[in-house]
DNA sequence: CACCAGGCAAGTA
DNA sequence: TACTTGCATGGT
């Protein structure tokens, strides 16, 4: 075991012992995972859950009615996870490519191969790779890691990964060290969010309290 | 008031 | 290829 397969395993150990299993990811279903996944782009989780409620509320949270949606009426729903025409406008990109290439199927996209279902998701128009990752993670169980500001903040101020680095190095960095195990990619990336969520902040990090430890030079 | 939040695509040079 | 900008609500 070389040592950056260590400290990768070794930040996984600190966070796990510290905060436990996080329960991601928050959803009744793996559908409304998938919309969640949409709406949490750029965006607050406390905004996301409030256009969730909305669509449940509605009694659209399924499928079908979201498809056959107008758009208009789904804007509406979803105004508080923000940038609302465009992120009706994304969900109904993604519904209309599992209809094309999965017969209207969830089962069938998470039944495909990873990294086909990868291509297909990043076809549509709206998402991008760290959607796609999401959605096969945490909605099809797939042994995929999820890449996202607060990983590429954490690990470059670390030092493990360049701060310029794009999203596949950094998604590397994790796949190449680490057992394939959707549990442990699940558990993982939720760990990096609450620790950053935490200890590091953007503009005001707090290492002196942070699990991971203070930054050096 | 400024800044940030579990991104992505399109425009410009 | 490498920057820049638009999208928008709600919390701190």
């Amino acid at each position: 075991m070389n040592s950056q397969q260590k400290q990768v395993e070794t930040i996984y150990q600190l966070l796990f012992e510290r905060y436990g299993p996080q329960g991601w990811w928050p959803a009744e279903s793996a559908f409304e995972m998938m919309v969640g996944a949409v709406l949490t782009q750029n965006t607050s989780w406390t905004n996301v859950t409030k256009a969730l409620e909305q669509i449940k509320a509605a009694g659209m949270m399924n499928y079908q009615s979201l498809l056959n949606v107008p758009h208009k009426l789904l804007a509406e729903l979803i105004k508080p996870s923000g940038y609302y025409n465009l992120k009706a406008e994304r969900l109904k990109n993604l519904l209309q490519m599992i209809e094309n290439s999965y017969e209207g199927s969830l089962e069938l996209l998470f039944a495909d191969e990873p990294w086909a279902a990868r291509d297909n998701l990043l076809q549509v128009k709206g998402v991008g790779p760290e959607t796609a990752d999401s959605i096969l993670l945490y909605g099809g169980k797939h042994s995929v890691f999820v890449v996202d500001a607060y990983t590429h903040r954490v690990f470059s101020r670390h030092g493990l990964v360049p701060a310029e680095c794009d999203y596949n190095e950094l998604q590397e960095l994790f796949m190449d060290n680490l057992k394939a195990d959707h549990q442990l990619f699940n558990e993982y990336h939720a760990l990096i969010v609450k620790v950053a969520k935490s200890y590091c902040k953007k503009a005001k990090p707090n290492c002196q309290e942070c699990p991971l430890g203070v930054l050096q030079e």
